[in-house]
DNA sequence: CGTTGTGAAATGATTCACAGCT
DNA sequence: AGCTGTGAATCATTTCACAACG
């Protein structure tokens, strides 16, 4: 049982870009990284990234660095992406249809199962090898399919409809593109993606003419 | 001259989320709105909603609260929205035609005045109004339509080397969809959207339990 | 050696609390 | 009375710096 006191937010984000970069390294051969290393390919410093680690267990060896694969592994186990998660598509249109067409998504530990539109004209249709359903079969197949997270692309009209829908049947986490706040009566975790907030922060950088500022993510 | 003295990162952000949550008010005809409703609607303090909107300006007003309209139209200009920002979107794939087809970038001030790929199926194909155009008419046209913003939906392989052409190209910010880390040589600003980040930060709530947990962008 | 893990110090962000305006 | 703007206090995060380890 790793301590687990308290995890700062940011250390969270963070562990999903040095996951990234280690996986990289990964296919490049490279066994071990220090934390210099590591900091120096995000723009963070060597205690940062030693801390960040830290919260969840002692990864490394010292005069060593860290091993690639195994600290991958431990990312993994960390994230709860080591395992399989069910998840279902709801909205077929544009941000519906990218989403089922990323081939990481897989990779991460997410199993797209289920695909489903209120759209006549779309439901029945074949998108990336997942047939479209009516919404009205949603809460018996998150049930029957063992679904824990919803992928929420539906227009902001109707995307709170929606969120009540998941909840009800069940699910535990949404990851909503739809460009509004969802009341979630505490019920189930929420992360959101939305463009119009990512292209703001350029624009606002931009305008500052602050160029080259750290990156981060929708962000 | 407002004192601009150093801004807070969180604050760009929420502030993103103000805007969106005044937008939505301005269409309910709600005229004036004060910190304490700002910030329960978006799981804030009233103070945090203050503190944030008084980096910029003195927009309220002491027993009233801020009028809607004016402080969205004071966000906009903190933003550089008020303005246009011409775009272009390199990568016609499925990221790039959810991007074209999203209706609210042209409402937050961006339009999208160009389209490039490299693929010789898709040049030529015209997609959401757009025609696509080889990557080779890439800088001639950057000058020629007064393009600021890169949206960049290409695949993680290719990303850092469009990113270069675009930097060469004269670009002022990119918007980043490739789950990479772009190098941008101080030159410009950078905003990286990554879904796989996202599901990660997602993976990793549900993971703990931690239920309803405040969202937050990609962030 | 080089590199980790971690208390202690420094910096940054949020909340408190209240004077002052309408 | 109701609400803003803001210094001061609190809380969170990052950086420093170094003992301990392979």
């Amino acid at each position: 049982m790793t301590s687990r006191s308290k995890i700062p937010r940011p250390t969270v984000k963070r562990l999903s870009l040095y996951l990234r970069d280690l996986e990289s390294r990964r296919e490049q051969e490279q066994q071990t990284i220090s934390s210099q290393q590591l900091g120096d390919a995000l723009g963070l410093t060597d205690a940062q990234v030693r801390k960040d680690l830290a919260y969840f267990g002692q990864f490394g060896h010292p005069g060593i660095g860290y091993h690639v694969q195994e600290l991958i592994a431990e990312l993994r186990k960390i994230f709860g992406t080591d395992r399989k998660w069910s998840a279902a598509v709801v909205g077929a249109g544009n941000i519906g249809r990218a989403v089922m067409a990323y081939p990481r998504f897989r990779h991460k530990g997410f199993e797209i199962v289920a695909v489903f539109d209120n759209n006549p004209n779309v439901i029945g249709q074949v998108i990336s090898g997942h047939r479209v359903r009516p919404m009205d079969d949603l809460p018996a197949l998150v049930g029957a399919r063992d679904i824990k997270i919803g992928i929420l692309a539906v227009p902001a009209e109707t995307a709170q409809a929606v969120t009540d829908v998941l909840i009800d049947a069940g699910i535990l986490g949404i990851l909503n593109f739809a460009p509004v706040r969802l009341d979630v009566r505490d019920a189930v975790s929420i992360t959101s993606v939305d463009f119009s907030v990512a292209l703001e922060q350029l624009a606002f950088q931009v305008s500052l003419g602050l160029t080259g500022s750290l990156d981060e993510q929708e962000e």
